[in-house]
Formats: structure tokens, C-alpha cells, sequence
DNA sequence: ACGCACCCCTGTGCGC
DNA sequence: TGCGCACAGGGGTGCG
């Protein structure tokens, strides 16, 4: 599910529970996710305030007072679940904060992750380092691309998935994003022209912006105890829908990229 | 440097 | 109703 608007709102609704709260109990529930919890995990959060909750890519950070930041990586599978009424199989970590609410990381497939680092090693943070720019940024433009893409052989697709040449996004809104700006996911990526890529960019940023519009809109269904987030899947116009027709009425098709599902109309896109 | 296969893991939906 | 298979929003690693 989670791509960056899903983070995005994920990080909106646990800050509406968690910021400035006091952390009064810190439990895993078993020994790893895609990683092994950190060993001092739990005693670095006990009693610990949160101070602020950001977002980097599909990456959430907890920030607290005693400098230090909990990432959080929801995987293909994970949501946070608040004030849940029992613990179910797979809550991996708990939250429990003075005033008695809880958050608790859920993640059947567990490739999601929970680290902690200090606040002076953000920017050495392994997953950071060789990061691209935040694609709703203004550090993200057709010119950043463009040096970006150039002398690459790869495909637009593939690349749009890699997150060293931009950050947060996934497969569906890289389907998106292509089929908004008219380009074939299957175009060499360094030879789309300055004014396609203008194009991606304004699509990339917009199909972004309206979909955690559409998340923020469901922040009260992410607030309840078995709540889940709306995910703009009924504002998809090619994603999960191979067989029906785009916008025009031509049949979107399928096919697979790096292993990975892509959705397209071979008609609109060139 | 890159494409690719494969891995981690569970759940769901489909055809038989 | 059960079974086997394909597939799922991510990303790390190793190989050619």
C-alpha cells in the first residue's frame, strides 16, 4: 500500500496521536521486521517526548526529545493501528503513550522496518544517503531530472522506481504519473525530451498532491482502532486495471517491467 | 553501471 | 470446500 501519500497521511494521523506526547512503554513483539529491532530499541523510547513526526521518501520519523529519531518503514504491507481494542497477530510494535493512547505497527508480511538513530547521523542514514529529491520539492524539476536521466540506457519506468533519481515513489503512481504525461513506460529514460520530462515532472507532483488530498480527507478512518486508509485507488486511471479502458476509451494494458506490473495505454502513451 | 532473477513473508483471489 | 498457483503498494543482494 504504501507509497509516499500513504506515508504521508500515515504520518499526519500519528501525529495528531503521538506529538508531544511522553512514550510510557516501548514493546516488540518479536525480534525483527525486514531487520532486526535495534537492541536498545525500547529502553532509547521509554520515557522518552516526541517532539515532532516527519516524512523522507516512504520513510516516517519520529523525532524525540533526547535527540533521537525512530525511521519507520511501512513495507508493502504495514499500517499503524490506533487505539486498537486487542492485540492482534501481526502487531509487531506497540506505542503507549502517558495519556494511554497506542499505536501499533501491523505488517503481516513484515518488509516493513523500525531503526533509531541520533539526530547528527540523519544525513548518513544508509537508506538517505545516495537519496533523490523529494518529488513534491522544489528541488525536483525537469532540469534535476534530466541530469539525472542522461546517458541512461534504462527504461523511464524502472527508473521512475529507483530512488536515487527521485523519492517516494512506487509502482502505482509511476503507472500514473507515465500514463498523465503521455510517456511509455518503456522509453529509454535518457532520451525523453526537456518538455516531456516538464510534463512528468507536473504529473508526478500533481497525481502526488491529490492523493494525499484524498488520504488527508480519510485521517478519521485512520484514527479508529481497525481503521484503513483511503488509498486514491478509485482515482487510479491505468493501475490494477489492465483490460478496461482509459480516459479516452482505448484498452489499458499489462505488462512487466524488473518484475514488476506496469500499466499502461498503448494508444495515449508514445 | 545495469538489467535481471531471486529473496524476504503472508494474504487474497481465481481456476479447477 | 479444498488446493495450487499467480500476484500484491518495497527494496536489498548477487550475478552476468
Amino acid at each position: 500500500m504504501p507509497e509516499l501519500p500513504e506515508v504521508e497521511t500515515t504520518v499526519a494521523g500519528l501525529r495528531q496521536l503521538l506529538d508531544g506526547e511522553q512514550i510510557v512503554r516501548a514493546e516488540t513483539r518479536r525480534d525483527n521486521l525486514r531487520w532486526p529491532f535495534p537492541a536498545d530499541l525500547r529502553q532509547r523510547l521509554t520515557g522518552a517526548k516526541i517532539i515532532g513526526l516527519s516524512r523522507r521518501a516512504k520513510y516516517g520519523l519520529v523525532h524525540t526529545d533526547r535527540d533521537d529519531i525512530m525511521i519507520f518503514h511501512l513495507g508493502m504491507s504495514g499500517r499503524w493501528r490506533i487505539d486498537p481494542d486487542t492485540i492482534e497477530k501481526h502487531d509487531h510494535f506497540i506505542i503507549e503513550t502517558k495519556s494511554g493512547r497506542i499505536a501499533a505497527l501491523n505488517d503481516p508480511r513484515r518488509f516493513g522496518s523500525v531503526d533509531i538513530i541520533r539526530n547528527e547521523h540523519l544525513a548518513d542514514y544508509k537508506a538517505f544517503i545516495a537519496m533523490g529529491p523529494e518529488p513534491l520539492s522544489d528541488d525536483f524539476t525537469a532540469l534535476n531530472l534530466q541530469s539525472k536521466l542522461s546517458g541512461k540506457s534504462s527504461i523511464i519506468k524502472t527508473a521512475l522506481l529507483d530512488q536515487r533519481i527521485v523519492a517516494g515513489l512506487g509502482n502505482i503512481y509511476a503507472c500514473e504519473a507515465l500514463y498523465m504525461s503521455g510517456i511509455l513506460p518503456s522509453s529509454k529514460a535518457g532520451a525523453i525530451s526537456k518538455p516531456r520530462l516538464e510534463t512528468l515532472v507536473a504529473a508526478i507532483k500533481s497525481v502526488l498532491a491529490s492523493a494525499i488530498e484524498a488520504g488527508g480527507s480519510t485521517l478519521r478512518d485512520f484514527a479508529a482502532p481497525d481503521g484503513e486508509l483511503g488509498y486514491f485507488s478509485k482515482q487510479w486511471l491505468v493501475y490494477g486495471r489492465e483490460n478496461e479502458t482509459c480516459l479516452k476509451g482505448h484498452v489499458i494494458g499489462r505488462s512487466v517491467q524488473g518484475g514488476r506490473s506496469t500499466f499502461y495505454c498503448p494508444k495515449c502513451q508514445k
